[in-house]
DNA sequence: GTTCATTACGGATTCCGTAAGGATG
DNA sequence: CATCCTTACGGAATCCGTAATGAAC
């Protein structure tokens, strides 16, 4: 058995079974792949992959589980060479991280200028995605952390932290009508087109959920995954805006008025989520803390090494998020 | 990074470091391994073990991480193989236990039997050894299942479940004055010179622990590693003998009289150890069951997939185990 | 002087690419 | 007929054993 093998059947089985587009992937020939597959397959006298013919058409039993343990092997690889590259020079490496459009517009700048330069010598990358596209790559060990509001909870190789609190803020241009109450109302915030963010994203779910408790059918006109794009809607008058309130920003739009609405819907919690299985480097750490300095190394390493997930809400139960 | 090379690593820090050593337990070439570990440690820029000439001196603490890494590795490729073998053939495989002289002698036969006629196809390996020995080996891997009754909780990559609850007699030969005694006590006990397992074995820390709690200091003359020996020495007139229940035969052994000692001592539970990341056969499933039939799949199933002792003791709290 | 790891070297094996072949939809 | 996997084959790289070298205890 060769890691190379089990690389392969795994790579194979996140590419829709398909041998060619792996080894385009991969950037190896594709016989190359076929052969080792085989080899292994024989080595190990049963099939990873059914066929049809010559088409890979679905996994065996044995096969998935196979595969499965594949991934872990493959993580655990990951993991030495991380611990080398610690070992060798703590202050050089890389750190990858998938994220939305809402951290990384707002909640992340701050924190990747003082990453960087605490650490000038680590390259760091941003990967920009919807809340599952995130998780999955976290959960493959594509990027480092994954850092959003929702989704990240529905893969259980990974551990999430919370970071901080937010809430909402209505966005109406000047002279607008909601302006001259002392206090909006769902009931009258239900009377105009709305424009917020699309279903999945940046705890849409809590905009519904207020709405629907209270019987109302609030008229979404206009849907979007970044407030800059809900922003210049409101500006064109197409309706009333509902964004994160740290995507306000008094300066720069200043032709627009955010009404709080923390009282209206309930508040959103971000989250940052990393492998349990990984191991973790310092500046990685170092990362966490910047973002949420309540996340010290030894907090995660204990929730790092919890399987329930009750077990490690409970050891974030007396702990004060920051509000946002 | 070739599995090879982890293998070697891990082979030499379990040989004292010692290249020769492992080579030879290896059936390959001195040089070989040297070599593979040099590759390894170039390519991944750190020493794994540190060396004063040419001799390894001890692990770099890098290389502690590594190596332990490449143990988890190593122990899921064996996973992989015994997922193959599984779907492969369920009925044909291996099965090795490590298990002290007692089980050995007095709890398994019964379910060794029943077990090769279930699974005429399964090679059945025993291995016999002291509770530390047997433990390590499951913890290594180098078997599938410990029996034991100590020691079994020292690591912590395996997972214990109970089995059964035994107590323990005294033994004497025919006319001694201890027969007289309708109920013996620990104080007409301890004034007989005593034979019995010597620490570490069979439950002996409850037997301490009973005469500490009282005040007495027994005069044990003679200590054992198993019954057998103790009967001979208590034929011989040596002194009383303690030992487990089970290992009292009214057929074979004849000439002595066993007198019940469960309200004297705490009884004792022998227990089956597992190590947690293993890919468990169906067979072995079986076996446990045959053992000790509380302990279905489902449940040990669930017991292996937690981290906390103190969750998995949780799992066994409202079940009664059987008494021997 | 014995034990032990490294270096040197040669033969066998393995790996991986290109090219051709055959099945599927 | 376009897609896709398998087989065939040859060159390059790797692996592993023996023999020789040199440091440590």
């Amino acid at each position: 058995m060769k890691l190379q093998q089990l690389r392969y059947i795994w790579e194979v089985s996140k590419h829709n079974l398909n041998v060619s587009a792996t080894a385009d992937s991969l950037y190896t020939s594709q016989p190359g792949i076929s052969k080792q597959i085989r080899l292994l397959e024989d080595e190990l006298g049963i099939p990873v992959f059914a066929r049809n013919g010559k088409h890979l058409t679905e996994m065996t039993p044995g096969g998935k589980i196979i595969v499965e343990i594949a991934g872990e092997i493959l993580a655990k690889v990951e993991n030495i060479k991380s611990v080398a590259s610690e070992y060798r020079d703590d202050q050089r490496g890389s750190l990858t991280i998938a994220t939305t459009h809402t951290q990384a517009r707002y909640a992340l700048p701050r924190v990747v200028a003082e990453f960087m330069r605490r650490y000038p010598e680590v390259k760091l990358n941003l990967h920009q995605g919807t809340p599952t596209q995130i998780s999955e790559m976290a959960s493959r060990g594509t990027v480092d952390l994954a850092i959003a509001t929702e989704a990240l909870e529905l893969f259980d190789n990974l551990v999430t932290f919370p970071c901080y609190e937010w809430n909402r803020c209505i966005l109406v241009p000047r002279g607008h009508p909601l302006t001259e109450l002392a206090k909006v109302s769902l009931e009258a915030l239900a009377t105009y087109p709305i424009v917020t963010y699309v279903f999945g994203f940046t705890g849409r779910s809590k905009l519904d959920e207020a709405f629907n408790a209270q019987n109302l059918e609030p008229q979404v006109v206009f849907t979007a995954v970044d407030a800059d794009v809900i922003k210049t809607y409101v500006k064109l008058g197409l309706g009333v805006g509902i964004i994160a309130k740290m995507a306000y920003d008094p300066e720069v739009d200043k032709d627009l008025i955010a009404l709080d609405a923390s009282h209206l819907f309930g508040s959103s919690v971000t989250k940052i989520a990393i492998r349990k299985d990984s191991f973790v480097r310092r500046y990685i750490y170092d990362f966490i803390e910047l973002f949420a300095p309540h996340l010290e190394q030894s907090l995660v390493e204990k929730a790092k090494s919890m399987r329930d997930k009750s077990d490690i809400e409970a050891l974030f139960e007396g702990i004060d998020l920051p509000t946002h």
